[in-house]
RNA sequence: GGCCACGUGGCGGAGUGGUUACGCGCCGGUCUGCAAAACCGUUUACUCGGGUUCGAGUCCCGACGUGGCCUCCA
């Protein structure tokens, strides 16, 4: 069976055809290092990793190249830095932000069980791409300078009409009617309402490099050609998949396509685009304001990071997701079981029944119903399935043990109590039995009788 | 205002014309000193109004509701 993807520009599920099937590529935008990773910034990293990974299985783990980028300049960056360090010269304190941002956000996706890309660049590694880029729209006549900003023209690049895309194809935008609805408050130095910028000129003390298209005061890269830059240096002028969140289909991959394409005079950047859909918090839009921002590393205080993975994998990638509590339980119920039958088994193959269901656009949930009917069937081929999506990274004890450890339940004492209880079972005093029994089930302690004995463990 | 998603049983969530989704919960049973856990079994649905069709949750039109983008928020 084939694998069949949807693509947000042609709005339709395709068969995936890898432009060079003994290189996959696939580029994901990653975070803007300024701040702790939100949950809704999980669901992409989640999504592709699972893409990831079933790519690896279809053509060979050496064949597929994942790039996640990191946006280390950015001004949401500069304007942590001077709040959190204020003694710092702000260089510094930005590296210091970066720095801690970046290590935090690997920790987070580490716990979700997601693989690393085969490379994950940084925008401020790339500058000289980006130049690069900028002075080939320049020279293209598609990008100007303009008091010390390098503005891209969408209204240029649908009068060249050779050859490349229309602007606004990728999100359904006429630019006609864009330019009739631009806001008022335009940039006097933009010539067009809705140029859009690839270069400014930095503020004294901020990031800055040597700026393209003879522009002599130094200046910093926008935020739209840094992934253009990115994408073109380690996957080239057309590779096969772009993802990300829905929000960024305009304006910036709209943008990304407009400045590849143009610079290198093509009809398309990549063949598919991929977006996943909106995440809620509680039925809430998450917003600091609401105070409902729920971070990785906060989640992940209280849960195992594959009950985060479970929880987003439940809901199909495309459609809209609420974060419950609720679910969360549950997932991490069918974790629990799921550990129980499968982590200590040899793994089979992962069984057709899961592996169809994701070659159907990722269809997640319909290959978890799938697990859930391996497990009374095959224990084998649902520990290999559960692999294959990025679950039984640890033992069954492993796990076990990390509940315990979070609760921070003495299992001497448990172990001392059960013994007692055991005894008091045996000379046949209920009421005792039962006092020790309510006593561990205050302690977060959940008893299991069996034949074999007794065994416990800790109550979520 | 423009563009675009979504609306399935108590809850989550698949299903692009024709047989049980699945999971959780509830309920019943086995087990148990009683429970819990485990195992077995069972129940409930397709926002509303039209239309197409032999037949629609599934296609078309409309309404209502929710959400997203149109401001460098995944």
């Amino acid at each position: 069976m084939e694998l069949r993807l949807y693509d947000t520009l042609s709005r339709e599920k395709r068969t995936f055809v890898p432009l060079d099937a003994k290189e996959v590529r696939m580029y994901v935008c990653g975070p803007t290092v300024y701040d702790f990773a939100h949950i809704g910034n999980a669901r992409p990293v989640i999504v592709f990793d699972v893409l990831f990974r079933l790519l690896r299985h279809l053509y060979g783990e050496a064949h597929v190249k994942y790039v996640r980028n990191i946006t280390d300049v950015d001004d949401k960056i500069n304007d942590r830095a001077a709040r959190d360090f204020p003694g710092l010269p702000l260089n510094e304190a930005i590296r210091k932000v970066t720095e801690q941002t970046g290590r935090q956000f690997h920790a987070d996706v580490d716990a979700l069980g997601a693989l690393r890309p085969s490379v994950e660049p940084r925008a401020t590694e790339h500058i000289g791409e980006m130049r690069e880029i900028i002075e080939r729209l320049v020279a293209g006549g598609f990008a100007y300078a303009a008091e010390d900003h390098v503005l891209f023209s969408p209204q240029a690049m649908n009068a060249a009409n050779s050859g490349l895309p229309r602007y606004g194809a990728l999100s359904n935008r006429s630019l006609d009617e864009m330019v009739a609805g631009a806001r008022v408050d335009v940039a006097p130095y933009k010539k067009g309402n809705t140029d859009f910028v690839l270069w400014k000129p930095s503020k004294p003390g901020e990031p800055s490099w040597p700026s393209p298209a003879g522009i002599t005061a130094q200046g910093r890269p926008g935020w739209h050609v840094e992934c253009s830059a990115m994408a073109w240096k380690h996957l080239g002028e057309h590779f096969d998949i772009h993802g990300g969140g829905i929000d960024l289909v305009f304006p910036h991959h709209e943008n990304e396509v407009a400045q590849t394409c143009c610079a290198f005079h093509r009809e398309r950047m990549a063949n598919y685009w991929m977006h996943n859909g909106f995440l809620q918090v509680e039925s809430e839009k998450m917003s600091k304001s609401l105070g409902n921002f729920v971070t990785i590393h906060e989640l992940l205080a209280d849960w195992p990071g594959e009950v985060l993975r479970l929880n987003m994998l439940k809901t199909h990638y495309r459609s809209p997701i609420d974060w419950t509590m609720k679910s969360l339980e549950e997932s991490a119920k069918t974790l629990d079981d799921w550990y129980r039958v499968a982590a200590d088994v040899v793994p089979g193959k992962p069984a057709p029944s899961v592996v169809e269901p994701l070659l159907d656009d990722l269809n997640t949930p319909l290959a978890i119903a799938a697990l859930h009917g391996l497990r009374g069937s095959d224990v084998g081929a649902l520990a290999g399935s559960l692999r294959l999506l990025g679950f039984l990274s640890e033992s069954a004890a492993q796990w076990e043990g990390r509940k315990q450890q979070a609760s921070g339940v003495d299992a001497k004492e448990v172990e001392r109590l059960i013994s007692e209880r055991t005894a008091a079972r045996a000379r046949k005093d209920f009421a005792e039995s039962d006092r020790i029994r309510d006593l561990l089930a205050a302690m977060g302690v959940a008893i299991k009788d069996s034949k074999e004995g007794t065994t416990w463990e800790v109550a979520r």
